[in-house]
DNA sequence: GTCTTGACTAAGC
DNA sequence: GGCTTAGCCAAGA
C-alpha cells in the first residue's frame, strides 16, 4: 500500500481546534493543558496545547488565561509579566490563587465524570 | 538530517 | 510538600 493511511491533520487545523476548545471553558473556571488536549482529541498532547496557545494570534479572543498546568499552577514563571497578567484575569473572573495555585476541585472545569455523578442536591 | 528546546504530565525520591 | 527523571511530540536552529 502506498501509505494510504490517515492524512495527519495540519497543525493549523489542530491549533484551531484547540483554540475552539479553550473558548468553551466557562467563565470562572479553569482547565488543564491535558484536559484541553483530551477534549481536542489530541490525547496526551498537552504540549501541543501549549504550542497552540503560543501561536495564538494577539487579536484572538481566546481565554488562554483559563488554561493552566496540572495541579492548578500557571505555566509561567511567577516573576513573569505573563504570569501576573494571567493571574489578574483569573481573579477578575472570580478565580482565586492560593499559594500561587488554583484549587481545581473548586474552579476546575469538569474534573472527571465521577465528580459529575457525585453532584449532590440533584 | 540531527540535535535542542519547550505555555506538559506522571511517577519517583 | 517540592524537586528530579523519564516520556512525548512538534517546531526551530
Amino acid at each position: 500500500m502506498t501509505g494510504a493511511r490517515e492524512p495527519a491533520p495540519p497543525t493549523l487545523e489542530v491549533n484551531r481546534r484547540i483554540w475552539r476548545t479553550v473558548e468553551q471553558i466557562p467563565p470562572g473556571k479553569v482547565a488543564t493543558y491535558g484536559q484541553i488536549a483530551d477534549l481536542a482529541g489530541l490525547g496526551r498532547g498537552a504540549r501541543r496545547v501549549g504550542r497552540a496557545l503560543r501561536d495564538l494570534p494577539k487579536q484572538s479572543s481566546v481565554p488562554w488565561y483559563r488554561v493552566i498546568r496540572a495541579g492548578g499552577q500557571i505555566a509561567f514563571p511567577a516573576d513573569s509579566d505573563a504570569f501576573k497578567r494571567q493571574r489578574s484575569q483569573l481573579e477578575q473572573e472570580g478565580v482565586s490563587l492560593v499559594n500561587g495555585r488554583i484549587d481545581l476541585g473548586l474552579y476546575g472545569w469538569q474534573r472527571t465524570l465521577d465528580e459529575l455523578l457525585w453532584k449532590p442536591g440533584s
